[in-house]
DNA sequence: CTCAATTATTTGTAAATGCAAATAACTGAC
DNA sequence: GTCAGTTATTTGCATTTACAAATAATTGAG
């Protein structure tokens, strides 16, 4: 136990990017990664999303996206379409080897659900999401540099 | 509400993420880093640490933290020695710099803390930090790629 | 004491990231 | 219809990061 262990935003970090190493490593023999994962997941919910809603519900930076994307569509996962209503936008779909490949990620993001949330009950870790949502949302009411007007 | 709210590496991401860039975003103005605050954290709780060690606590991988510590130095707030016992190792000491960038840093966690926690009773914010300590705990177990003999 | 094996740190190098500028397309005022 | 202002995406560039190789020093076997 250090003394940073008192910090919420350490043991945030530390658990996140644990999660995210061990989780990359798992995917890495699929060639995927936690990114490709993130967006293939949203767009299995919702296909043809444009990039800046995907950068919005992945919280993945757009220029960030932008490159991710270029390598998914190499890849032969995601395909780039001009949206249909506003030639500015690009919608995203995802081709049927994403669509395999999303369906072999699916329970390997559902196995470490599991290991991480090991010796939680069902109860406890309903609270800890519930929590992070919430932490979510506090901290976004300041996303601070580029302020709302005020 | 998307539907990579259900994952908790996603949930643990965007939370970590979110308070670490506002975190940044409120001391690079004093020259500093969320990086540079969890060393000297971890060397105001105990002084003259080695690079190994202030990697584990601070979970900076080394030769980040080497050239993180560079850029240290070079401002003024750290000093590497040579350490006494083991040659091979450095200690890190804080100068009197780093010392009062420190205590204008601790405020700042400490607000911090308090903005993402609210809407947070006692008891849920002590819930959610041990939550976390067992989470990395539970991932530890696996640190995958090189794995524990056997 | 000497050498091989181990341990601590740094450096090389390639990939990921994010901000700001550039590009492309839409919108509304006139 | 044209143009200024806005919005969506990409590109340029500098920084951060991590893995692996290189360097430096210790340890223990003989």
């Amino acid at each position: 136990m250090g003394p940073l262990d008192a910090y919420l935003p350490y043991l945030l970090n530390r658990a996140g990017a644990r999660i995210a190493a061990a989780f990359g490593d798992e995917v890495r023999p699929l060639g995927a990664t936690l990114q490709m994962w993130r967006v293939l997941a949203a767009l299995g919910e919702r296909d043809g999303r444009r990039m800046g809603d995907l950068s919005e519900t992945t919280s993945i930076e757009v220029s960030t996206l932008t490159r991710l994307v270029d390598g998914m569509e190499r890849k032969g996962l995601v395909a780039r379409r001009r949206d249909e209503a506003d030639a500015r936008a690009v919608a995203l779909h995802v081709t049927p080897a994403g669509r395999r490949l999303t369906q072999r990620l699916i329970p390997i993001a559902e196995r470490y659900e599991t290991v991480a949330l090991q010796g939680f009950d069902a109860r406890e870790a309903e609270m800890l999401k519930v929590f992070l949502q919430r932490l979510f949302t506090n901290m976004d009411a300041l996303k601070s540099p580029h302020r709302r007007r005020g």
